[in-house]
DNA sequence: TTTTCAATGTCGGAT
DNA sequence: ATCCGACGTTGAAAA
């Protein structure tokens, strides 16, 4: 089912991605430039990379390292093999947003295409939605007697995270982050809070972010405007077999 | 210099990769289930997907559709392949941030071996940087008798992209976004809006948002806080050569 | 090393 | 379609 070239000529390239009906993966590696035009302009000179084209229209271009592709055109994009003067080439455009790309190969070391049948589906715990349900069921980790009251509220300024009231009957707002949060999660706290405070002239209302770590700039930032922090690491499990899994192989 | 195989046994699979050294870029497609434990936990099952382990030992998992991997290891990863079971599998492992990945094969469909000889320097133009660059050589199109004073001034809020006077000597703090801006960009402008007015007691200063585009809703908020907007869409070219050649090819 | 912030961010969900 | 915010964000630059 997987074809395959290796170094063909320019020529053979082009006949063998010609031949391709849509719906496979292309994999090309080789020698090239690659040209790009839309939100920004890009031109990178000479050098081998890698090539993929997805079954969904994406187009990604790697360099020996890094997660990040040097290049790429997002899903949808249609395409277009090319082949002049001996330059073998891959065009992309994408109307709707206009950009293009193109790809030229003065020599390809590689070629294959393949297909990838995939349905499965990932299961992902650890996102900050994960920590908010853990907060909802268990509001003790941030303090005793918090009563959460509503969850994702929306304001004029965004949606705080959590809304709560505490033992004295006090209202809280609460900004949950998964990761260390900088001075902009302040900020977006400060916003919520003066939103509140000009809707409720008066009312005393109290101001929380909680996160696995919080940097000392940000406890201070927080303390200067009368905000507090807290502190909470949740743990997490994949539900039943495929914890079992997990558990198995560490 | 490069090699393949073509749905080889866990057995050859195995061998083919153990005599590959390291700064080599390994791609394996194939069936297969993926496991990570580290910042979070996943578990993706059963399926066919592409493996690409880059010669900085970043490891990346793709699946037939969409730009992102649905797994990955960052680089600096240690990896170690092993088979048992007549299973092929590919531990990876990041110990300085306590992350691990394994991907284990029931079926490879396909294996390379590839060296990609790469030093070119991408060209790229289109970024905020460009965006401010623009306003520092032409500040009237902001508006006329604006003064530049000073570019990324640090405040305890985060960085004031410009900092400039106006016709009337008012001091003028710009937030520059390259993408429509969000409520929390509001949020920014005004923590360093606040911030120089408790610094400068008194003092009169215009807050001003400039993107090539301006949410309504965004709009409005800042009209409220007493903040203004600019739209300014800049025009971006790469120096000679490189924009001769993207001229050519659109 | 840690902190900070932009990104051709991407992606999914809600409106 | 636009808007909005999280991401196992990544990556680079500055402190």
């Amino acid at each position: 089912m997987d074809r395959i070239l290796l170094s063909p000529s320019s020529a053979d390239a082009f006949e063998f991605v010609s031949k391709e009906i849509r719906q496979r993966m292309i994999l090309v590696a080789g020698r090239c430039t690659v040209e790009y035009r839309g939100r920004a302009l890009s031109f990178l000179p000479e050098g081998e990379r890698l090539v993929i084209v997805k079954q969904d229209g994406c187009v990604i271009v790697h360099r020996s390292r890094g997660r990040e592709p040097v290049n790429w055109m997002p899903p949808g994009t249609r395409l277009e093999y090319d082949l002049s003067d001996q330059i073998f080439s891959v065009r992309c455009e994408k109307r709707s947003s206009r950009e293009k790309m193109v790809v030229e190969f003065l020599k390809v070391n590689f070629l294959a295409s393949l297909h990838l049948s995939d349905s499965g589906q990932q299961s992902l715990v650890g996102l900050e939605s994960d920590m908010v349900d853990q907060i909802i069921e268990q509001p003790r980790v941030l303090e005793d007697g918090l009563r959460i009251v509503r969850r994702e509220k929306q304001t004029v300024s965004g949606s705080i995270d959590l809304f709560a009231i505490d033992r004295n009957g006090l209202p809280v707002i609460i900004e949950v982050k998964r990761n260390p949060p900088g001075v902009q999660a302040v900020s977006q706290l400060e916003a919520y809070i003066l939103d509140f405070r000009e809707k409720n002239p008066g009312v005393v209302v109290r101001g929380i972010l909680c996160a696995p770590r919080v940097p000392m700039m940000v406890r201070t930032l927080l303390a200067d405007k009368g905000f507090e922090w807290r502190e909470f690491r949740p743990r997490f499990e994949l539900g039943d077999e495929k914890q079992r899994r997990l558990d198995e192989f560490i």
